[in-house]
DNA sequence: ATGAAAGCGCTAACAC
DNA sequence: GTGTTAGCGCTTTCAT
């Protein structure tokens, strides 16, 4: 292997190096280092001054290998979601200030691909885990949360008793959409969703499908409500989008399960010379970046993405701080209204 | 702490387990794992079934105190550029076929943040580390360098020795687009580019401008060249943009230094009640998936992201198995024309 | 309050 | 070809 190498070689400032420049034992530094009680303010000065000095680093490996590695690993599903950078900045800034870092594992949405993350997590000693979007099932959590704590954002799992979830409401989210676009007068509202999952209730489309159908009951219009399911991610959703507004009975609204899905349908509406609104109006989920562009202006739920990733930190650093109860915290959405409704 | 925890446990598998459980010794099950030389193949078979027996996993931890730990740290930063998704999916799919992992750091732009990133990933024992669009200095990566492999993409250091490049060749792509907009019959083309870096020469932007003032020469059109520097990332971009495009000398044509900029920069014109391409020509470079979006239709620079992840990952391996010679590759990019310039 | 020493799980010499 | 063993840098009893 490469020369350099960070191994034992001359140069590293190791535990052992600070307490020989501090005159102390290595047992006095790894105290300082972790805040440890039974330390002498004297003593205390003396081993931050060498670490200083010496630039001392603590090894994260060597540190995993009994104790904590104070780091925290968050799993994303692919890094193409426009919603994972505010989450993962909520995470940050809570983690941070509580003198945690993080790794980031990324899989594609493949579940092999996502166990897989979360074993070399657990090879690598993070403190404890953070899954956003994850589809691995419940049951397979509980088994992984026996061995670290784990936090889920993005996944419904009311039930789950060893990790927390951290979740908008997904189904008061399509609520509003929905009722958004009811207050406008449509009537004839369809919803894009993603294709059926084996794992029923637990995923995010599910749930708005839900809030999607009490809507429509509520105002009357279950007659008209229809949920077109997406084709697998593999085959392109272009044309199944093109079928939905070229045909004869296209809907005159569509409520989307997420701005992944009505940004492009936008886009289809526009190539097949269809006005949005006045043709066919769109909400959609999340509320990205893409959305909030003049040139597509979505109506989109925003699901507060900080706030996820603020309270996913802080559950996890209480669950590493010895809470066993679980916890499962729902933030609200709301809709920011822009020219694609009405 | 949590009770939990993947500390020695009663069940956690180590080396030591699955030497036992085959009967043989732990050096034995050692160099099973890691390939190594010396092995019978009876002895092999036999470690690889109690291996499966068990589940065992090696922890990465002990094995980075002494040994490789077969990770490769990856740092991004920031994780909201849509080009980055493309570049670590090449990264991956080379690692992953040699065996390795991965691990991603995320860092805002900021330069500090960025150091501590590489620290941490030292810390963690990183094989080799590939920076994507990092903003640290030449002379200060020379430094990390010495303690690890290192390979660098999106910053040009032809003159790096201890670590490799990987680039498109801006010039060419900027000299590209530039071309494409004077084909269309635009003279009056402006350049939108990044504000001043204090390190010159290294950084996309100042690279791009180069081919710019070089294609804008080379067709006599110098007279017209002229560079809008973005205010810094805190401020808002907008007021700037509205400032160039409503201004009285509004330039016929634009090229941005990257879709990230081209974008909005299109939005902006929307709003003013512009048509493009019709009152002012845009070309992009990156070539994201927005300015693919028929309501968009911009006009973008490719500069083969994927490829750009394979050929570091391929050249941190290679460093990382011995090489010592400096690599630093360019790849060539291409126009992906649309509707925004012509 | 401080330090000595026993590991943590693994790799790599070195014996056999 | 296989096993023994000495660490790697750190945390953590347990003496002092």
């Amino acid at each position: 292997m490469a020369d350099g190498g960070t191994k034992t070689g001359a140069g590293r400032v190791t535990i052992r190096t600070v307490a020989e420049d501090a005159g102390v034992s290595v047992a006095a530094v790894s105290k300082v280092m972790r805040n440890a009680y039974g330390v002498s303010e004297a003593l205390r000065l003396k081993v931050e001054a060498s670490i200083a000095r010496l630039g001392y680093r603590p090894s994260v490996a060597a540190r995993g290998m009994r104790g904590q590695t104070f780091t925290l690993g968050v799993l994303l599903v692919g890094i193409d979601n426009p919603i994972l950078p505010l989450i993962y900045g909520g995470i940050e800034g809570v983690a941070e200030a509580a003198g945690y870092k993080i790794m980031v594992g990324v899989g594609a949405a493949r579940m092999q691909t996502e166990a897989r993350l979360i074993e070399q997590m657990l090879d690598n000693r993070m403190d404890g885990l953070i899954l956003v979007a994850s589809r691995i099932a419940g049951d397979v959590l509980e088994r992984y949360a026996r061995q670290i704590p784990i936090v889920v954002v993005g996944h419904h799992e009311p039930s789950a008793r060893h990790f927390d979830t951290v979740n908008n409401d997904d189904r008061q989210g399509a609520r509003i959409a929905v009722g958004a676009l009811i207050d406008a007068g449509h009537r004839d509202i369809a919803m894009l969703a993603l294709p059926h999952p084996e794992d029923h209730q637990a995923n995010v489309s599910p749930q708005r499908e839900r809030g999607y159908r009490e809507a429509m009951a509520a105002a009357g219009l279950s007659s008209f409500a229809r949920i077109v399911h997406m084709p697998q991610p593999e085959v392109p959703r272009h044309a199944e989008m093109t079928a939905l507004l070229s045909g004869p009975d296209r809907p005159r609204a569509v409520f989307c399960w997420s701005d992944l899905d009505a940004i492009p349908l936008i886009n289809v509406a526009h190539e097949l010379g269809l006005r949005v609104p006045a043709d066919v109006a769109v909400v959609g989920y999340d509320n990205s970046q893409v959305a909030a562009m003049p040139v597509v202006g979505l109506t989109s739920v925003d699901q507060d993405a900080r706030g996820l990733g603020e309270a996913a930190a802080r559950a996890l650093l209480s669950r590493i701080g010895g809470r066993s109860e679980v916890s499962h915290v729902i933030l609200h959405p709301r809709l920011v209204c822009r020219t694609s409704h009405r």
